[in-house]
DNA sequence: CATAATTCATTGACCTGTCAACCAATAAGG
DNA sequence: CCTTATTGGTTGACAGGTCAATGAATTATG
């Protein structure tokens, strides 16, 4: 049995290293954080949002997203109020400004995608899909 | 041209979300983080191992490795001493009860990536390492 | 209806990474 | 040599995530 882990601790580590490597490009190229503008983004369709959903979109603690939510709300992209039928939760929305520029961060995000994704043809996509979630559903498991 | 864009995103996101998923899972199931455990695996082979040695192993910054150092060193993990012959790096080199330990934490690992990939064909394996290579490689010329 | 349980948001403390500033020690160059 | 880089490590401040505790508002229940 020749050597059955190092293949799979190769992957172990390039998902790590590469995960690691994403963030911090395209937060420079981007202009704005992965998280943030997955906020935003959920914003975008919709109308008003209560913290609560977003939280359950973008998948990360609450405390999380009180503090960029106070961010955003500073620097102007977004408003807050208290729902009015239910004085527990605040309701989140873009200001005319957010909206305005989220369009130009989406489509620099797509670009960034677009080059992330560049040399992996549309079969391999769909493989990698596949794969992917198996490996989601493995660690679920755990 | 039906929508390009939904998958590339599906897989950025499923990367990201895989990715956060798995450091709290190896923490709670191996009980030790990720990093700490590179760490100490550089240096299970060797012998004394400088700091800038460890540091460009893992790929961390020299600050976050000073810090795991300190904590690694009050548990009883490792030991860190000066180089006489160049005073200004401090050799890192395991206890004996730390290389005791690592064994089986070492294992520990081995049978967590076997459980994330345990769904995962060996030519998928082969094409993920490919597909993951490429990506960093992408990811780096920007 | 009064009390108990739940939900939402916030805060504080912690962890782990970043970067920038710094000090000490060594290496390089005039 | 003496001065000037350069290198190795530490520290402080920040970012963005976690968890745990708290307070206020609402819902469920005896």
């Amino acid at each position: 049995m020749p050597e059955q882990y190092p293949e799979e601790e190769q992957i172990f580590e390039l998902l790590q290293s590469l995960s690691k490597a994403i963030s911090p490009k395209f937060e420079r190229l981007v202009n704005i954080s992965p998280t943030r503008l997955r906020l935003l983004h959920e914003l975008y369709d919709g109308d008003e949002i209560s913290q609560s959903f977003l939280q359950k979109e973008v998948d990360i603690d609450g405390a999380a997203v009180t503090r960029h939510l106070k961010g955003l709300e500073e620097c102007g992209m977004i408003t807050r109020r208290n729902n009015p039928e239910d004085n527990r939760v605040t309701l989140v929305s873009l200001t005319e400004a957010g909206r305005g520029r989220i369009a130009s961060l989406c489509e620099e995000k797509k670009n960034f995608i677009s080059n992330l994704f560049s040399s992996i043809t549309p079969e391999e996509r769909t493989a990698l899909i596949d794969m992917l979630t198996r490996m989601q559903q493995n660690i679920k498991q755990l």
